[in-house]
DNA sequence: ATTATCTATAGATCTATAGATAATGC
DNA sequence: ATTATCTATAGATCTATAGATAATGC
């Protein structure tokens, strides 16, 4: 038929990339993708050919996204303290504009043991050194006495739970606590604040 | 038969509790459950009528647990930056022995909107109360300039996302940058330190 | 008698594939 | 001819129930 944009393909991909976010690999079924795209069900399989190759493309391409940010923060010729809070803010952003990456990642490593090579992999392959050189700088800073004994594993910890919490509650919060837009807005922004704040603090000696 | 010691129905809620802690409700079977058990399937049915039902027993008494020692770290007579400290404490010490909680809980809420009302009944019978009385003290403490101006949401909000996400990453934690129960033991105790110390920081003015 | 347990089955999915038909690119 | 799309269906679930049988409490 042809009958859309012609790229019934990517259409698919796209539906998939949203009902997956959503509700997760074990709560989408082919049947819905297809019905959302407005095409059969068996199309979904000509394409991908199974329902876990379709997931892990997508699986892949967001845990990238999700990492990615730390490569750009280190690129930045700053002090220490700035590039971490560059950190904090390219995350917290990067976040607000994908805001179901938390919840789906986690829940997606969490359920199935086999996705965290995809995780490994990408770690080992672009961030080995990212790391490494993140936290060469955080020894020099605490041998300065700027920084207490910590590591860079520590920082990242906090500034993953604290931003990813924000967006994982999000569906919570925007149901019981919060009432408009606005006010809505105002809860993001005050988080934000509040999340650089506290890890900045928590550098300190 | 009766061959097991005799509780049945016990056991089935048990194994349900087991499986829909670790899987959440969509992945759990009664079939599942039932095999977990050694009975079949029926009998599941039998004593539960729905999965639903099943479930919703469960989730109820597990968001209580989750809520529960925000009364207890109430009615303790402390200074005001005490009863914060125990309350971080007591909440992370409560997710030590219950470590799916938190993924649990969160994952239905969001993927169940259903399920909010659990949460929301819960949390207008039991915590209002308990809420106002936190927040009147801190207005108060803030008036004196002893803590920076914020609200009691603002430090829940704190707590919860760094106790919580050591618990919800945990899985994740100990599959890729641990190899011995000592090591996770360690990780554990920093973290708890870690959290204390970063809400403690935070409240400062 | 009543309660606990089992077997069997209806009715809803869901995934993946086979095989037919329509559309497109030469 | 090749590629895109559809219809139909096999085979695996899964939930919930009906109805048979075994165990238990008087």
């Amino acid at each position: 038929m042809a009958e859309n944009n012609n790229n019934t393909e990517k259409e698919i991909l796209d539906a998939a990339e949203r009902l997956f976010l959503k509700k997760g690999f074990a709560l989408t079924s082919t049947t819905e993708i297809a019905k959302e795209v407005g095409c059969n069900q068996a199309l979904v399989h000509y394409y991908y050919r199974t329902k876990e190759k379709l997931f892990t493309g997508i699986f892949e391409k967001k845990t990238l996204l999700f990492l990615s940010d730390f490569i750009n923060g280190s690129r930045k010729d700053l002090p220490f303290e700035e590039k971490i809070k560059g950190l904090i803010e390219a995350h917290f952003d990067m976040l607000l504009i994908n805001q179901q990456l938390p919840f789906f990642l986690f829940t997606e490593l969490i359920l199935n043991e086999k996705r965290l090579d995809v995780l490994k992999k990408n770690l080992s392959d672009n961030y080995t050194e990212v790391y490494r050189k993140f936290d060469d700088e955080l020894k020099s800073e605490i041998a300065k006495g700027k920084i207490r004994q910590m590591t860079f594993m520590d920082i990242l910890f906090t500034i993953v739970s604290l931003n990813g919490m924000v967006f994982m509650i999000n569906p919570i919060v925007k149901k019981t606590l919060i009432s408009d837009e606005n006010e809505y807005r105002e809860f993001i922004n005050k988080r934000r604040n509040e999340n650089i704040r506290i890890v900045m603090l928590s550098l300190k000696p």
